[in-house]
DNA sequence: AAGTGGTCTAGACCACCAT
DNA sequence: TGGTGGTCTAGACCACTTA
C-alpha cells in the first residue's frame, strides 16, 4: 500500500483534521478525545498498541509515536509488559510535577492542608483573566495553610470557576481522601496536566503574618499559578505565600 | 540480519557500554561523545542520518532515536531539508531557555549586562559544593547588574571554577561580543545544556539596595542556580537578587 | 504460556531547502 | 535536481508481567 494515500485517506475520514497534519498527530487527537469523553478512565489501562494500531488503522510505529507524545505530557503511563494506562492524580504525582517547595536541606516532606475558608464570589479582574471567564461570574474561593513538617510555611488561596465545579461544597474539599487535583478528577472529571507559575518576593502583610508567625514585613514568595487541563484550558489560580526562611522553590527546569 | 545478534553484537563493540543498554543509548553516548571531542564545533552541522546510521552500523530509526534525545536536550536541533546542528550557544537560547525574568505585563526585554567587578578567590562551603570542587580551590568570581529596559532590576554574583576556565580575564569577560555562555562555549569548549535553580524571598542588604534603588530591607527574590554541561557535571554557580517590584519570575514547566 | 510494551530493522515516500 | 530531515509501514524479536 501506498503511505501517502493511507495518510490522505485517513486524513479525510478524520473529522477535525487539521490539514497537512501528520497522521500520528491525529491519532494523538483521538486518543486525547477519547479520554477526554471518559471512555478510559484515570487509572484504567487502554487497549494495547497492537489493538489500538488495528483501531485507528495505523502502523504500529505510528500508533507508538503519538503515545510516546502523550507519555511525555504524563496524560498516559506506560508500564512494561502491564500495558499503557490514564495517569491518575495521587500524592505522587502532585509532589512531583506540581509541589515545588522543599526544605534547605533537600527534604520534601509532604504538606499537611488546613481549611480556612470555602466561598463563593464572583470573579474579578485578575482572576477572570486567569480562568478565561468572564468578570462578575461565580466563583469559589478557598484559603488553606500548609504545614511542612509541624510548622505553618505556605497561605495558600485558590479561586476556581463555579461553572467547571458544580455544587462543590466545603465538606467536600475538607474532607477529600487525598489531594485537590484528585478531587477534581475524581469529582468533576477534570485532569489537571501542567501548570504555569510566576514567582516574586513581597512584604508579609499583617494577618498573613501572623498566620505563617513571621514578623510583619517580613519577605515571602509568592507564587501565583495557573493550573491547565487539555489544550491549556485553565482551571485553578492559586496565590500561595511561601516562608522561604528555611524552605525554598526548585525549579529543575529542562531535564523532564 | 536476527536485530538481536546485531545488538549483542554491537553493545561488545563499543567500549563503556553499560550491560543490556538499548542500542540507541550506545549511539547516543557516541554522539555526545563526538560532540564533546569537538569533531562537531557548536553551530555546525553533523553528517546526515544515512551517513551516520552507516557509521555506526544501525538502521536510521535507531540513529533516529538517538537524535531524537540529544534535540530534546537542547544538544541538537534539526532542521528540515538543511541538516542536523550542534546547537551554539546565542541571545535567543540564553532567553529562552536560562533567563526566566519577564516584566509584569509579559514583556520579556534582553538585559544588558554592566560588570562591576572581577575578582579571583578561594572556593567557600558553598561554592565548592555547588561546583563540585574543593574547599580552597580557586574560583573566578564575577559581579554583574543587569538591567531591563534601562532599569537595574538584577544583581548577579557568578561563580566559577578557575580550573575550567584557565586564563579567564576581567577584558574577555567584559567585552564578549555575545552572551556570557556563549563565552564559555566559545573561548573555553564549555557548552551549558540545562540549570537547576532554587528561589527564596529575601530582604535587600544595604549595599544591594543602593545597587538597585530600593529601599533599604525591601523584598527581592534570591535565585541561586548551578549551570550544568552533559552528565551534569557543574559548570557555574549564580547568585541572583531581583527586584521583583514589576518584574517576575515565571516557570512554565512540562511544556518543553 | 500468553500478552504487554520496548527495541531494531529495512525500505518507501513526503516536505523542505539549497543549488 | 539532489540532499536533508519527517512520516509511515510491516514485521521480527526482546524484556517484563501476570496467571
Amino acid at each position: 500500500m501506498n503511505p501517502a494515500d493511507d495518510h490522505n485517506l485517513h486524513a479525510r475520514l478524520m473529522a477535525g483534521a487539521a490539514p497537512d497534519s501528520p497522521l500520528y498527530k491525529e491519532v494523538k487527537r483521538l486518543l486525547t478525545q477519547t479520554i477526554q469523553a471518559g471512555e478510559w478512565k484515570p487509572g484504567t489501562a487502554i487497549p494495547s498498541e497492537r489493538q489500538l494500531s488495528a483501531r485507528f488503522h495505523v502502523a504500529v510505529g505510528t500508533l507508538r509515536k503519538a503515545v510516546d507524545e502523550l507519555v511525555q505530557e504524563r496524560i498516559l503511563i506506560r508500564q512494561q509488559g502491564r500495558g499503557t494506562f490514564v495517569s491518575a492524580h495521587n500524592r505522587d504525582r502532585m509532589m512531583f510535577h506540581f509541589f515545588h517547595i522543599q526544605r534547605e536541606d533537600g527534604d520534601k516532606p509532604a504538606p499537611d492542608v488546613e481549611m480556612l475558608s470555602f466561598k463563593t464570589g464572583r470573579a474579578d479582574d485578575e482572576e477572570a483573566a486567569r480562568l478565561g471567564i468572564g468578570v462578575g461570574d461565580r466563583v469559589f474561593r478557598i484559603a488553606n495553610v500548609l504545614s511542612l513538617a509541624g510548622d505553618r510555611i505556605i497561605f495558600d488561596r485558590i479561586s476556581i470557576a463555579k461553572a467547571l465545579f458544580p455544587g462543590m461544597t466545603a465538606a467536600q474539599f475538607k474532607n477529600r481522601p487525598s489531594t485537590i487535583y484528585h478531587l477534581y478528577q475524581s469529582a468533576f472529571g477534570i485532569t489537571v496536566v501542567r501548570s504555569a507559575e510566576r514567582l516574586r518576593a513581597v512584604r508579609a502583610d499583617p494577618e498573613v503574618a501572623q498566620l505563617l508567625d513571621v514578623a510583619k514585613g517580613a519577605p515571602l514568595l509568592e507564587i501565583r499559578r495557573v493550573a491547565l487541563t487539555f489544550h491549556d484550558q485553565p482551571v485553578e489560580y492559586r496565590r500561595s505565600l511561601v516562608d522561604t526562611e528555611h524552605h525554598e522553590y526548585f525549579s529543575d527546569l529542562a531535564k523532564s
